[in-house]
DNA sequence: GCATATTTGTCCGTATGTATA
DNA sequence: CTATACATACGGACAAATATG
């Protein structure tokens, strides 16, 4: 992850905090933000939080309605499957190209096996995370600060659309082990073979992701 | 490239504004940009400039310097090599995976058609510009909006520490053959074979253009 | 369909802290 | 070391657009 300096901006840190705000959950798709009530709540002028706005919106997590103000995007269909049309493109990649010893390999062990930790004790949410980073970890290989920047990018407008769903061991517990079996054939250095496997994997999250995205937006669409 | 909605606020024009300003040279890296000045010169408050800065910032156009405002980058050796490992992982892989009949197929040879017109009416920086276009055109291959739109990005960097070179027929004329080779395999459907090539190519371009920067730089040094 | 209230878009003035001549 | 210039951040103002009754 780009590590992001320390913040000194007073605007980068309540984007900081709102993006924290958002990949957990605490402000959901759809929802308006209103400037003066958060404003007013964060304690920061109306022009601070714009400028924070400006951002968010610029890595894909607010949507700005003109003289509408912004509102915490609704990740649709065509979202998700751009994202993972991304994510097998990049991950395969930075996978199949990455050298034996290379540094990030053992942090790819270090996420399985937070992972595991977390499966055992039931906390879904964070089995997300560490898998989260599991991926994040794949794509450092590469050894490109923008790829990773882009990709964290990436992954925080997937988590958003996670966070809609009410499933979260569904979602994440069944790619623990084959996280843990890619990890050992990066660890023999059988890229290609891990790079193939992570291919099967992501489409087969795609789809479960997809089916069970769809069957909430049918459901929102009932309720609405 | 992604269209950019027509840009209905103001510091979204302003943002543009400067944007083709950098890419076009006509600011150039390590030059300061006065809130109070720039704010005035556009006809704007400094509150909607401030606004355009961040976004400029968050694409890696500009810098910030905490309390002495924002400037252009000034591209390092670092960042060159990181933009062209990016490259050679996208754009190689986008060209491997396409599929025959893509939409895009057919822009590639326009764009390389554009290519070889400028290069004979011997308008380089015109050549440099319908380059680009071809390896924008190569990312679409892939059908990410998400995916074209970070390239975009990353090729107005590039373009920035080009527009810093005063060598445009060197860095871009001996490509646009290349670039129609590739655009031959990839109408013959050799996708593995284009891929194969451009993968040389981008590693070619990269010894050069690192060639001359540092070359570039050393000279900066000894002007002082 | 209209009048009103709310919210955004944009600008200005200004106090404070930081860097530079 | 002082003075100046500048960025940072705030709050107030008003027009324009939008939502509400």
């Amino acid at each position: 992850m780009p590590a992001a300096a320390p913040a000194q901006n007073l605007s980068d840190r309540v984007a900081e905090q709102l993006r924290s705000r958002l990949v957990d959950g605490e402000l959901v798709p759809g929802q308006r933000l209103s400037e003066a009530a958060l404003a007013d709540s964060l304690q920061v002028s109306r022009n601070t939080l714009r400028e924070a706005f400006r951002m968010l919106v610029h890595e894909g997590l607010l949507v700005h309605a003109p003289n509408r103000g912004v509102a915490v995007v609704v990740p649709s269909i065509a979202a998700i499957i751009d994202i993972y049309r991304v994510r097998r493109l990049v991950e395969c990649q930075a996978l199949a190209q990455a050298y034996p010893q290379h540094p990030a390999r053992r942090r790819l062990r270090q996420a399985v096996e937070a992972a595991q930790r977390l499966r055992d004790a039931q906390d879904w949410r964070g089995v997300g995370t560490a898998n989260m980073e599991f991926h994040k970890t794949v794509v450092e290989l590469a050894d490109s600060e923008r790829l990773n920047a882009m990709f964290a990018q990436l992954l925080a407008e997937l988590r958003l659309a996670f966070g809609l769903l009410r499933d979260p061991e569904f979602l994440h517990a069944p790619y623990v082990d084959m996280n843990l079996q890619i990890t050992e054939l990066a660890e023999a250095g059988a890229f290609a073979q891990a790079a193939a496997m992570l291919q099967d994997y992501l489409a087969h999250s795609e789809r479960t992701v997809l089916a069970v995205y769809a069957r909430h937006l049918a459901g929102m669409e009932a309720a609405g």
